[in-house]
DNA sequence: CACATTAGTGAACAAGTGTACACATACAGA
DNA sequence: TCTGTATGTGTACACTTGTTCACTAATGTG
């Protein structure tokens, strides 16, 4: 797995990686690879498990260090960029998967992103933020914030990780956008709909 | 080209896809394919370029029935829907070349959508709509925009086209999306930022 | 210690791959 | 009608690919 994280790394594309080039660059031959996985679908479907653990692991330390800041979403979005470029290859993945060739490993990550999404919505909920909103325009909100998210890791992971004046524009840029959406979220209803 | 969009429709990724495989499709002999391209991300580069005009033949079609109607964003999403299910294997060349493997093609794409986002800026500012925006909170009204739509593909293009709820479910929640931006949008500088 | 399980090895095979080359055909412009 | 250009063909070569099979080395549990 760290093999194919590996090439995805250096910019092959997921779907294009054979299971011969990802034993080499394990190091080991070719048949090995079948004591672990049936096909590189499987490898892909235990990558989106363990790509939920970072993002787990990214949530908490969200939590951890936003709650008692003034400003949110910057935090967050800090947060967010540093994880992806630690995590750089594993986010890589994310990003190719969500379009990529196996059913399974779309549906899995989609399913992640879902997750993500209910539990922003129910620590926004807990903080009491955005009391106003219905649940279901709550979790309106926090998909198209997490979309954005998304969205913005192509960005990210599209410059070099040294560059630290573009990875801090695409830093403003995110959170303006979700400052964005959630002026309209604290209007929605009132106004809006 | 064709037969490599075919391919892609079928389900397969283009990162994966093989000179031999795409001549095959098209019904020809391998050697037929350097008469047209240098190699496979030359192709890309091409099909990007056609994608170009895909999005500008649906720009124009939106225009033509956006201006009078009074349900802008509903029209422009139904017709973004369309063009989607119509150019289907286009589009999902798009979703998948933006986190592809030839940076290329991922930098065409996203140039394709810049450029789309400036013009609906254009739009919208001599719609008078959104007059309280500076230019640069305009574009960044719009590049949001753009991008949600562009996520919402991801979504459209993995149900089935004769699905009709779900592509129903995701036009509406598309819709909200785009309200929720503009709700944003509206309330930008008076209390937000 | 014995033994079952797990992970890795090496050889083999049929099939598929990118690309080069010389050759054939259609056809537009002189 | 001749000729140059664009497109397609067939053959060939050296590699790479997925997968199989029988074999070996390590490992931890009884």
């Amino acid at each position: 797995m760290g093999a194919a994280l590996a090439l995805v790394g250096k910019g092959r594309h997921f779907a294009s990686l054979g299971i011969r080039e990802v034993t080499r660059q394990a190091g080991v031959v070719p048949t090995s690879f079948y004591r672990h996985f049936r096909n590189m679908d499987d490898l892909g479907l235990q990558l989106v498990d363990e790509l939920g653990l970072v993002l787990r692991r990214m949530m908490r330390e969200a939590r951890a260090n936003v709650l008692q800041s003034d400003k949110l979403i910057e935090e967050s979005v800090a947060i967010f960029v540093a994880h992806a470029q630690t995590n750089r290859n594993f986010f890589m993945f994310m990003a190719q998967g969500l379009a990529g060739e196996s059913r399974a490993v779309q549906e899995g990550i989609r399913s992640e992103m879902r997750f993500f999404a209910s539990e922003l919505a129910n620590d926004l909920r807990r903080l009491r933020l955005m009391d106003h909103l219905s649940d279901a325009d709550l979790d309106l909100t926090c998909d198209l914030v997490v979309r954005t998210v998304a969205f913005s890791l192509t960005d990210l992971l599209s410059v070099s990780p040294d560059d630290d004046y573009q990875v801090g524009q695409i830093r403003k840029r995110t959170s303006r956008f979700l400052q964005m959406i959630f002026v309209g979220a604290g209007h929605w209803q009132s106004d809006g709909a």
